[in-house]
DNA sequence: TGCCAACTCTCCCGCTGCAGGAGAGTAGAT
DNA sequence: ATCTACTCTCCTGCAGCGGGAGAGTTGGCA
């Protein structure tokens, strides 16, 4: 008793296409082919095509089914393919609570709010100075007084392309006066150390990225929704939040079209 | 102030190939391109793909993304893909409880234990004959003897190529004496009704599979098998089991080589 | 014997969102 | 002038088929 190709696939529930396919990749040969090249099958193929569609079920790719059925280990393909599953639904969880984040604000606005995603920031080589600063008008004078120290003890020194300059906030709470900071700015490489100037390389760590447009007066707004999508999406802050300067005063006139990056490093809560 | 396309992508935390290609398709477009079609960013390239990146993260598409981006309507863009996302989290799930039930078994023996596959069966016409039969010895004598009553009546009557040819069991419990079974037989059309047999149409069912090969007298561990697979897969049985013979006396002579598929008709329970 | 419908065959393209690599041209510092 | 580090444009590959074109086969019926 032998099928052909459509009669076997309308017995094993399987596509002609996927027939097709199986045999051209060797996972399911018919048991014979004709002169005219026609497919015939078996019920011996049958059964071998429910082991097969039993796995793909189970959602293992081809090349596992194949070497599950040449006799590999198959408690470690599936171990394996659990483990993958398994980030897998995470990873579409996260997306999911993502969304509802999104849609839980006003969608029609959703353009014009704050956007936040997840980025891995590489090790750097920064100068940077601890300091605690009255108010934040401190700043505008603080930071280029900074660079021009560190410069005049290192004139070789050059800061990378593309720029990376920031303040870690190192207070627990937000304050709005005497705040402890620490002003850091990225390098090629280490210098001298003058004036409380210190060299250190900063870990390549994991953040979450809100970026700020406007005046360093609103920048309160973004730090609520930051810390609220933290909150809201399942991670938990690991350090201290740096703000990293992209457009400011140094390249545009206008303040509205200042730029900046809240960077938060954070941690996936595992549920 | 721009970025060659180098600079752009560490500022970006995003891979060169990237940019090019959301250039390519028209997702995100340089500010400019020079004589030597070198890519030039601005930051208002970098907010833009900000946003691209948080609702990429977010699972979006491209295009989804593309059409947010134009103005479409957010809200049933994301609304759609959310459940989009709840499905595939089902579907992942179901996945990891049809892998962990494999594990559970003991896996060197698992290519010569019993698969389970959820299919969906056509429907079809068929002409069946209810009837109480003593022992399962019967079959052998019965069945003949219908084909043959219905054959008579319909001369011209054709069975479906392949052949579906199965018994339903009417009794809630298994039971091996007096059992309620219904023989069906699926035919290309309605026929003429005599002792008995009746025509029907039997409506499309999602069932859950298992092969068996060899004697009928071991069905009942198939049986004990899929019962369990349902069970701890999270379905439901919706209707009695069939019984579909594929290879039998009629075409094996060796009892090992025939082979039966159980099908019980089920659904996902919703968690 | 001829004919026609229903199958079957073998290419080949398309899908998603880039990654990897080849081979050639450029920018900028020395 | 040279050298290195960029950048460019193709082209291929991935996973698992689905869709379709164009050509050959089979089997039943007149």
């Amino acid at each position: 008793m032998m099928f052909k190709i459509g009669e076997f696939s309308k017995l094993s529930k399987t596509t002609v296409k996927a027939l097709r396919y199986y045999d051209e990749i060797g996972l399911l040969q018919p048991e014979k082919v004709d002169l005219a090249r026609y497919r015939y099958y078996t019920t011996d193929q049958l059964v071998k095509l429910h082991s097969i569609q039993s796995l793909r079920q189970a959602g293992l790719s081809i090349d596992e089914i194949r070497n599950i059925l040449a006799g590999k280990d198959a408690k470690e393909i599936l171990t394996k393919r659990k483990l993958q599953l398994e980030t897998d639904i995470a990873e579409r969880n996260d997306q999911l609570s993502r969304i509802d984040f999104i849609l839980q604000g006003k969608e029609e606005e959703y353009v014009m709010n704050y956007q936040a995603t997840i980025k891995e920031i590489p090790e750097c080589i920064v100068y940077s100075k601890k300091m605690t600063i009255p108010t934040y008008d401190a700043y505008f004078t603080e930071i280029p007084a900074i660079g021009a120290a560190c410069a005049k003890a290192n004139p070789d020194l050059k800061c990378t392309v593309p720029g990376y300059c920031f303040v870690v906030y190192l207070d627990a709470e937000c304050r709005e006066k005497d705040i402890n900071v620490e002003y850091c700015e990225a390098v090629d490489r280490f210098g001298n150390e003058v004036e409380g100037i210190i060299f250190k390389k900063m870990p390549a760590v994991t953040v979450v990225s809100v970026m700020h447009k406007g005046s360093y007066r609103d920048l309160g707004r973004a730090y609520a929704f930051v810390f609220k999508w933290i909150e809201e999406n399942g991670y938990t802050v690991t350090d201290s939040p740096r703000e990293s300067y992209i457009d400011g005063i140094w390249n545009k006139e206008s303040e509205d079209e200042w730029l900046s990056e809240i960077q938060v490093p954070v941690q996936k809560k595992d549920t």
